[in-house]
DNA sequence: TCTGGGGTCCTAGGACCC
DNA sequence: TCTGGGGTCCTAGGACCC
């Protein structure tokens, strides 16, 4: 962001909030059994089976090496279940991911956030940016342990925060002395807090980018603020820009609410790669229904309707057609992506998504039946008068055809 | 050990309009 | 007949985040 020369930048006080091991916290608030013993949280996972990825794995789990996002088969080598193991044998409590829980705990914390802080941000269900407005840097350390105290009251988990001037930075800080974690960086210390941090550790710098940064002799943060801009600039256009400010401390994103979502998906993976048609036309159905009742709960209206192909080893493949208006029609929904996958009827695959995008929101009250009414028949008029030729054509006529009605 | 699921943002080329 | 440049929408892919 460009800054007038001369004039100094308004000074932020941001809080990052982040739970530790929050699923395995919430495990363990509903079974206080778990409390020390090593235990991984599985997504995709389901007991006495071995397929599905690590959510969270518990500090107990990671001294095995148990990390997040690695395959239950993986894990299961290094810690076996606590039941398929011998008496003296290491091993582990394995659970499955149960969201529903977890989000009524996230929303007990949310409650303490929301009455802590004006403006809050909810990044994931585990973790958030407060925006602290004018709070003195003094009373900085104070306000985290109320904080910290305010969280494990009302929702009975353990939290880790970070204070500092800007949002990289606070990240980084409830990061630093995880768990049970509480670091205030003051301005005047980000430069040298920052220095050591490997590159990964800024907002927006990946496997790819590290690589990249790496082969320029980039490894640190610091390496990034001492660097020539116009160099990173060229290597990664305004990105590079951003990675400069960053590194110096002068990351000038703001903590912004949430706003609506853009798009809404759901996927999922097979056991096993499959080319058979039936398989993942079923696939495809079970996706669209799930996404689509996801939207209408929330009354969300959709333009755009995509699949999301994987092809071994895990080359991702999208598609999307535009419809000439929002609509909220599950069967079109499904009639689309079925025919999108046609393309990829007899590859190999070993995922598969439908996603909604586009989306615009539906903010009639539906207080009374007639104003219902009056909206479902409008509803169906703008549906139907271009629905059933659209199912007939085929693509390339189709397009013409929707391309006519803009 | 082959990589789960839900998202965001950016880029680039093509179609089309004025 | 050839000409310009700006703006918008669409699709597809890539990188990234939690």
């Amino acid at each position: 962001m460009a800054r007038l020369p001369g004039i100094d930048p308004p000074t932020q006080v941001i809080c990052h909030v982040d739970m530790d091991c929050f699923y395995a916290a919430c495990e363990r608030l509903r079974d206080p059994e778990l409390a020390g013993e090593p235990l991984i949280v599985g997504m995709g996972y389901e007991s006495d089976k071995t397929h599905g990825a690590v959510a969270t794995a518990s500090y107990e789990a990671r001294e095995y090496g148990i990390e997040s996002a690695m395959p239950i088969a993986e894990a299961l080598d290094r810690l076996p279940r606590r039941a398929d193991a011998d008496d003296t044998a290491e091993s582990a409590i394995y659970r499955p991911v149960d969201m529903e829980f977890y989000k009524s705990v996230s929303e007990d914390v949310r409650a303490v956030l929301d009455r802590t802080a004006q403006t809050v941000r909810q990044v994931s269900i585990d973790e958030a940016y407060l925006d602290l407005g004018d709070l003195s840097w003094d009373a900085a350390s104070t306000f985290g342990q109320s904080l910290k105290h305010d969280i494990e009251t009302a929702a009975g988990i353990c939290a880790s925060v970070g204070i500092a001037p800007d949002m990289t930075t606070a990240k980084l800080a409830s990061d630093a002395e995880k768990p049970d974690g509480l670091v205030v960086v003051k301005p005047d210390e980000v430069r040298s807090f920052l220095a050591p941090m490997a590159v990964e550790s800024l907002h927006g710098v990946g496997p790819v980018t590290a690589a990249k940064l790496s082969e320029m002799g980039f490894e640190t943060a610091g390496d990034i603020a001492n660097a020539n801009v116009s160099m990173l600039i060229n290597a990664f256009g305004e990105r590079g820009r951003d990675l400069y400010a960053q590194a110096r401390g002068e990351d000038s994103r703001t903590v912004e609410p949430k706003g609506r979502p853009k798009s809404l998906s759901s996927e999922s993976a097979f056991v096993a790669e499959t080319t058979d048609r039936e398989k993942k036309r079923e696939r495809i159905e079970a996706l669209t229904t799930e996404v689509t009742e996801r939207a209408a709960a929330r009354n969300i209206l959709y333009k755009t309707v995509g699949i999301k192909v994987v092809r071994p080893p895990f080359d991702v493949n999208t598609r999307a057609t535009s419809l000439p208006g929002p609509i909220e029609d599950p069967e079109l929904v499904r009639s689309i992506a079925l025919e999108l996958l046609s393309e990829f009827a007899d590859e190999p695959v070993r995922k598969l998504g439908v996603r909604l995008s586009n989306l615009s929101f539906d903010e009639r009250e539906q207080a009374t039946i007639e104003a219902w009414e009056r909206n479902e028949k409008s509803d169906n008029r703008s549906v139907n008068s271009f629905e059933p030729k659209f199912r007939e054509k085929t693509h390339g006529q189709r397009q013409t055809e929707l391309s006519r009605f803009e």
